[in-house]
RNA sequence: GUCGCCUUCGUCUAUCGGUUAGGACCCCAGGUUUUCAUCCUGGUAAGAGGAGUUCGAUUCUCCUAGGCGAUACCA
């Protein structure tokens, strides 16, 4: 058993592909297969290097890592050429002179008839040596084939017109190498976009003509924008690495996206491991399944939730860097993570709640502060029990709020309400103890006094 | 226009002829809690419409509607 994953390199790896991938990555996995990249870069106009980093980025970040490739379609062109030649000998393709002008007039009218838009196979017998290559579908019959996902599909050949598999420059186009490459790279099970299920007739009859084994077909639903349309920019983020940047984890994206389209049961939670395991097709939809990142947050903060302080760290590297908080002077930065873990959504929201304990901030909450500082007296007598205190932990910290309750008299949250602003300036903040602990004595007094110096 | 595919709560989905149509996200109401968050309990909410087949249809068939896709010298 073989899949691949075979993007053309237009863009940034999409959500769409990636759950395509995703799919074709874990069938292979199942079945104790191979799992194949290639490359489908012959459109020359469109294709660039800087998509095909993107992609192969996107691919390393969310761990699907791949037996073979990437292959580039752009150097098997000899094997493109070889093939179309051998169709034309045995006469199975010919030129076509046809030019754009006519075959634009022959769609206008064909529609205007109210029939299908398709060339009329004008060269066919024209006999000619030069021009674009067109293969010559059978007229009669009809294609059928048993799809993995969608079960049986049966497409008329009349309703297929003679496709173009070699360009007048001479390079090949997309159905025929898919084709010649699905065959080469003996493919076993074609995984891709149901967008591409009009095109699967053609190539079965490519198959055939050409006396080659097919492979099996699995076309998966489209994955939708929240209205229902067709992805695109102003759904929000289409890039998988935009999620990178927006502090998921690629477990959670991986997560979200195998519940796109395929389930097991009631199960919500799968690792990658579980996803390799337990994938089949009989448990994937037909329908076309809207993206909602909603949920994909709720994910992103059950995987942030459950993981280990130590891998969260190696994710939230880049996110450091990229923030410039250094973490080297404070807190270790685990323990930081640590209390942060049930009240972070996204990693960046991490950072944000991690920057209190290693640099200071400008101003306090006005509103918050107004409110909370107040009332001087607690906060001078906390300084004052926090200044002599030896020990600085948690549960000493702790004692010292419970004294100043009790020597004034107060609940326990008039004297940690005003502290946690305090230390944070913002009033966001886990356990007030633990907070003081890990923010450090000298840091604690200088922000109290400062709090205390605030002009309500 | 033509052809193909699709259609269960707002969203992701379970159900493989017989269920009070289940779960998850969201939302709402309680509870725990040192703010926020977490956590716990409960709640609202669905089979596009119409014909058949059947003792019985969400489930099988057909029609209609709607959505998506294809109709490229893009993939």
């Amino acid at each position: 058993m073989k899949s691949r994953f075979a993007p053309s390199p237009t863009g940034y790896l999409h959500i769409g592909g990636a759950r395509t991938a995703l799919f074709a990555w874990a069938y292979a996995k199942k079945c104790g297969g191979k799992f194949v990249l290639r490359i489908e870069d012959t459109d020359r106009e469109r294709s660039t290097q800087a998509s095909v980093d993107a992609i192969l980025e996107g691919m390393s970040w969310l761990g699907l890592d791949y037996d073979e490739g990437p292959f580039y379609q752009t150097q098997r062109f000899e094997r493109y050429r070889e093939i179309t030649q051998q169709l034309l000998d045995e006469g199975k393709a010919y030129y076509c002179q046809c030019s754009k002008q006519r075959l634009d007039d022959l769609r206008k009218s064909l529609m205007a008839k109210g029939e299908k838009a398709m060339y009329d196979g004008c060269c066919r017998s024209k006999n000619l040596s030069n021009g674009v290559v067109r293969f010559k579908n059978p007229a009669a019959g009809s294609v059928v084939f048993i799809d993995s996902v969608k079960g049986k599909i049966s497409i008329n050949n009349k309703e297929i017109d003679d496709l173009i598999i070699a360009r007048t420059d001479g390079t090949p186009t997309y159905n025929l190498t898919v084709v010649v490459d699905d065959y080469d790279m003996q493919i076993s099970h074609v995984i891709r976009g149901d967008d591409h299920i009009n095109n699967t007739p053609r190539q079965i009859n490519l198959y055939q003509a050409l006396n080659w084994k097919m492979p099996e077909f699995a076309h998966l639903p489209m994955i939708l924008g929240s209205d229902g349309a067709r992805m695109s920019k102003r759904h929000g983020a289409m890039s998988v690495m935009a999620y990178r940047d927006e502090g998921f984890l690629p477990e959670a994206l991986i997560n979200y996206l195998s519940r796109l389209g395929w389930s097991h049961g009631d199960k919500e939670l799968f690792s990658m491991a579980e996803i390799a395991e337990l994938f089949d097709f009989s448990a994937v939809n037909k329908a076309p399944a809207i993206f909602n990142k909603v949920k994909l947050l709720w994910l992103n903060q059950e995987y942030i939730k459950n993981a280990t302080p130590e891998h969260l760290h190696q994710h939230l590297q880049w996110h450091l860097d990229k923030s410039g908080l250094d973490v080297s002077t404070g807190a270790e930065p685990v323990l930081v993570i640590k209390i942060l873990q049930e009240r972070s959504k996204t990693l960046v929201e991490m950072v944000e709640g991690m920057k209190m304990f290693y640099q200071d901030f400008a101003d306090f909450d006005k509103k918050l502060a107004d409110k909370q500082f107040e009332n001087k007296e607690p906060l001078e007598l906390l300084l004052a029990k926090l200044s002599i205190l030896k020990d600085w932990q948690a549960e000493t910290i702790k004692a010292c709020i419970k004294e100043v309750c009790a020597d004034l008299d107060i609940g326990f949250g008039k004297v940690g309400q005003p502290f946690r602003l305090a230390l944070s300036g913002d009033g966001n903040a886990a356990n007030i103890d633990i907070v003081a602990e890990l923010v450090g004595k000298e840091t604690t007094l200088k922000r109290l006094q400062k709090a205390i110096k605030y002009e309500c």
